[in-house]
DNA sequence: CTGAAAGCGCTTACAG
DNA sequence: CTGAAAGCGCTTACAG
């Protein structure tokens, strides 16, 4: 591959020896590497081909260290990993890889962190995935705008920080105006963290949902879990001993299945005895038995709009103002009763598979 | 905090500033950083203070062009995301912390862009999840070996690669004298992709705990997937059609719920008419109906191991040879027909949740 | 035990 | 359109 008589290419190419090979210097050599316009077309394609030849690519520290920038982002997320923060990924890596960022992933205290990351050059940005504690976090976010540093999250924030979000409300309310038409009655809200702003919008969702309907939004039992499923069988078990309800809904998909798999390991069906939805379209939403009406979040376009926005903040130009918020849409299973298509192999087919 | 009568500590401190402020030269200031032995203890107080004050963290850039490395490791995993690379990562960061690494999370196109990554400068070493694809992956490693750059591998690669793997073997001989116990004789062996060295591997260890249990090996009816659960459901739909076995051993969870789903639907019950067990004890296989007999991999241990090798392999220091086989542990639920305290909620309680 | 100076590999005004 | 030179923020022999 490489026609050069150098002694050993044991040692990566520079800059300085791309200059030698065509035999120009490294100025040049920069210019045509970073698309400059004032570059003689016939001294672009001389340095392409040394630089083709040598294997070259430039060390993206000395492109730092001279103002370039680490092309670097910080995805700040919580320890604990939900299976669809893979999809999150994905999405942003996608638009990462168009403008030439990398993904730095840091799960371990990331709060504590992230100011350091940033001081000693890693990142250009941060994408959070923010969760419960919104106080610790304020600090950070606080410290972070005061010195300007560009940082984007995922979920709804307390103040007006830039982030992507999903139409929570919406999507509840979707699921309340469904579980009218089903004429159910006695209903639980099987709820988030107490300070949770997602949960506490799709509460807020599926109250106008059940009033629009023409119901009393009043007489829904509202219980807390803490989105994990173990705290999604406890709190209904709990509710059971109390309340005699026809359906529930819960704030994610883990906490219904929690909720699913207590009604059935004490003999209760579900959706005939009570129904359930969720909320995520996780992976194995389809798969439960039965399988669990819910809402899908776009998470791999909430980690795109993400990353574009950080783009556009690290980059300094103009930015969209605020919060975007991203449609959510709501899937019809079985677990609220509807006949769902159990037998048609068509739907496990269906490879469109969120947050696989 | 900053008692210096500097203009603005808008910008970043440097050590020149660190220098100046305790009236040292950068030299000596970059050793107490360091750690070096030979400074005097009056002055390290000096400099810590004054690196206090400033605030300041060495710039990362700075440090890897003078020779330091760039303290990140790239992580280098398939696009389609398992769960339990959130326990591998998990594993991963842990030690990573402790020696000052950053993990660099790629899964576009890793193949084709590692020897880039490396080469910008971006990681000083790579950790690959390695998938079915063998002969497109041993192009890479053959050259990164070649060019020696440090990588490790999780999984179990063709030839001599540095990896960390696991005990496929003795987990799937578990299964098989399981299932011998259980006097299943009519089996289906729901194998990965062909090329699948885990894959082959568990078969092999079925194959021969069935032998040592005085059963014939000959009668396994083996049949493809492709790990989906998808590929799951289809391979045993198709396979019913010709064959009726007691007893199902898939070669990883997800394949398995879905064979625990074409028979749900198809009103065959499960462990009654036929048991099933799976490979993973992935997030789920708890919650499935029947909650699923499995083998646990140790994934955050594999992730902090093969991080520890890496680093080692990265400093250059004396290096463990080859390949690290981790133990596996089979958990016995209720899917293969055990009696499985299904109602008791400690079990959901169980707060070491694998692969959450 | 400490400092002056060279060097890591780039980019970017500044000249021409 | 191109080059010489300074500078980014560190580390590391080399002197002392």
């Amino acid at each position: 591959m490489v026609p050069d008589t150098s002694e050993l290419n044991e040692t990566k190419a520079t800059i300085e020896d791309v200059a030698k090979a065509c035999g120009l210097s490294r100025a040049t050599v920069s210019r045509v590497i970073n698309g400059e316009s004032n570059v003689k077309p016939l001294t672009i394609e001389r340095v392409r081909k040394a630089i083709n030849d040598l294997g070259y690519h430039p060390n993206v520290h000395a492109q730092a260290l001279s103002g370039g920038g680490a092309k670097t982002i910080g995805i700040m997320m919580p320890r604990i990993w939900r299976s669809y923060y893979s999809s999150l990924l994905s999405g942003i890596e996608e638009v990462a890889a168009q403008k030439g960022y990398y993904a730095l992933v840091v799960t371990r205290d990331y709060l504590s962190s992230a100011e350091r990351i940033f001081d000693e050059g890693r990142v250009d940005g941060f994408i959070f995935r923010n969760m419960d504690h919104v106080k610790e976090h304020d600090r950070l976010f606080l410290s972070l705008r005061k010195r300007d540093i560009p940082f984007v999250l995922i979920g709804n924030p307390l103040r007006d920080y830039p982030a992507i979000t999903i139409d929570n409300v919406g999507g509840a309310r979707s699921v309340a105006q469904h579980f009218a038409m089903h004429g159910f009655k006695k209903i639980v809200f099987l709820s988030g963290p107490k300070d949770n702003i997602d949960s506490n919008d799709r509460y807020f969702g599926f109250r106008i949902g059940l009033e629009e309907s023409g119901m009393d939004p009043g007489g829904i039992h509202r219980i807390y879990g803490d989105y994990s499923t173990q705290s999604g069988y406890h709190a209904i078990q709990e509710i059971l001993s109390e309340f005699n309800p026809d359906a529930i809904f819960a704030a994610n998909d883990r906490m219904a299945l929690g909720a699913i798999l207590y009604l059935h390991r004490n003999g209760i069906h579900v959706p005939g005895d009570i129904a359930v939805a969720g909320f995520d379209d996780s992976y194995f939403a389809k798969y439960v038995t039965p399988s669990l009406t819910t809402v899908r979040q776009p998470f791999s376009e909430m980690g795109a709009t993400a990353m574009k926005e950080l783009c556009s903040r690290i980059e300094r130009s103009p930015v969209s103002s605020g919060k975007i918020i991203l449609p959510t849409r709501f899937i019809v299973r079985a677990s609220c009763g509807c006949p769902y298509r159990n037998d048609e192999s068509l739907d496990v087919l269906d490879s469109i598979e969120n947050n696989e």
